[in-house]
DNA sequence: GATCTATGTCAACGGCGAATGACATAGGCC
DNA sequence: GGCCTATGTCATTCGCCGTTGACATAGATC
């Protein structure tokens, strides 16, 4: 099977021997399998090969699939990237990213979709609890502000998952109708909870 | 490892030979198994041995780990179930139900769980996308009824989803303000999209 | 250009878990 | 009681995938 995925091109391009480049690339084709298949689902020979590389540097760099899955784990999750968003905009920018088909996928999508594969792979749930407590509620807590916002973020958390969720079983296109009224409910829900 | 299970007897009861009373117990030790550690995580030698049964039994009343998967999700979903809600009080019940710990388990939560298991299972991703539109997303969208039903169906189906997915990684309970915040927020929330 | 090390390649190995098929036996049927 | 079939048990096979170590070679250093 060939890589399905624009960001990680099919025919790599061959680098000359630089380890730094090719540790970077290894590292870009296994956040992109971990987040399309989870921990066990993402295959070390698979992600090689879309890396243009060969399956025993992953350890040789990486020290084993385990370490790989962290790397790939810390870089999807920077912890600046919540306060980036609009406090004006949020729910319906964030609704109408989920409206989105799940194959058109997206860097910050990926990162997403990531975390969740992470939240739901029992192999993983010991790096996660940590990861998801720490490092995505706690920011959207402190990001949200206000009366109960520990509640607040949790919910706001919780239905940002659902949707992503959502978002990765269905596949099909929202119909037109649909799709309007799914963005214009799902982001005053996301904005009031936002608000207050 | 013994089962943590109370469903399921440590000590499984000795069965005269019974195909059907075996088939029952497997399908039964599969649902906790595949709920609490997904498809790749449960092995049939587990589930097996706490159906008190021998894995090869597994082979040839299901045909496979597909076949006893896909009897098992079909045996999660009551197409009937969610009629069983109660309108008045949906929202609160859900939130209610949400807000308890993880590991206080009953039957209607592990069927919840298999499902949001088989939904971020890459490796049953065929299955799911039959069972979770027709006999998850589906029936709430009857139940729903109303005006953009689809859309406010779709919204509950991925709020319900994230709900699950967040009480799953959470590893331990709320905080007692928190707590009522929460299912305060939540249900009315949940209660406004079934209504209107 | 000789040498040396970092980088990359290749071919196994080993474990694990699903699947298979041969064998054992309980329990009905005549 | 003597078969006969459905049910259960056991040992083995098979394939997959992470890992390992031996080997090849590019490219820097002198």
């Amino acid at each position: 099977m060939t890589n399905v995925h624009a960001l990680v091109p099919d025919r790599p391009v061959a680098r000359k021997r630089d380890a730094d480049a090719t540790r970077a690339a290894i590292l870009a084709a296994a956040k992109v399998h971990f987040a399309r298949s989870g921990y066990d689902g993402a295959f070390l020979r698979d992600i090689a090969a879309d890396a243009g590389a060969d399956a025993a540097l992953i350890n040789r760099y990486f020290g084993g699939k385990d370490g790989l899955f962290a790397a790939a784990l810390k870089d999807s999750i920077r912890p600046d990237a919540i306060s980036q968003w609009d406090r004006k905009t949020f729910g319906r920018d964030i609704a109408k990213m989920m409206a989105n088909h799940a194959h058109q996928d997206n860097e910050r999508m990926h990162a997403f979709q990531f975390l969740l594969r992470a939240a739901t792979s029992p192999a993983t749930a010991p790096l996660l609890n940590e990861a998801v407590q720490n490092r995505f509620l706690g920011p959207i807590r402190a990001w949200i502000g206000g009366e109960q916002a520990p509640a607040r973020a949790r919910i706001v958390a919780s239905i940002f998952i659902g949707l992503l969720v959502e978002r990765l079983i269905r596949d099909e296109p929202l119909a037109d109708n649909e799709r309007e009224a799914f963005i214009e409910r799902t982001g005053t829900l996301l904005q009031s909870l936002v608000e207050r």
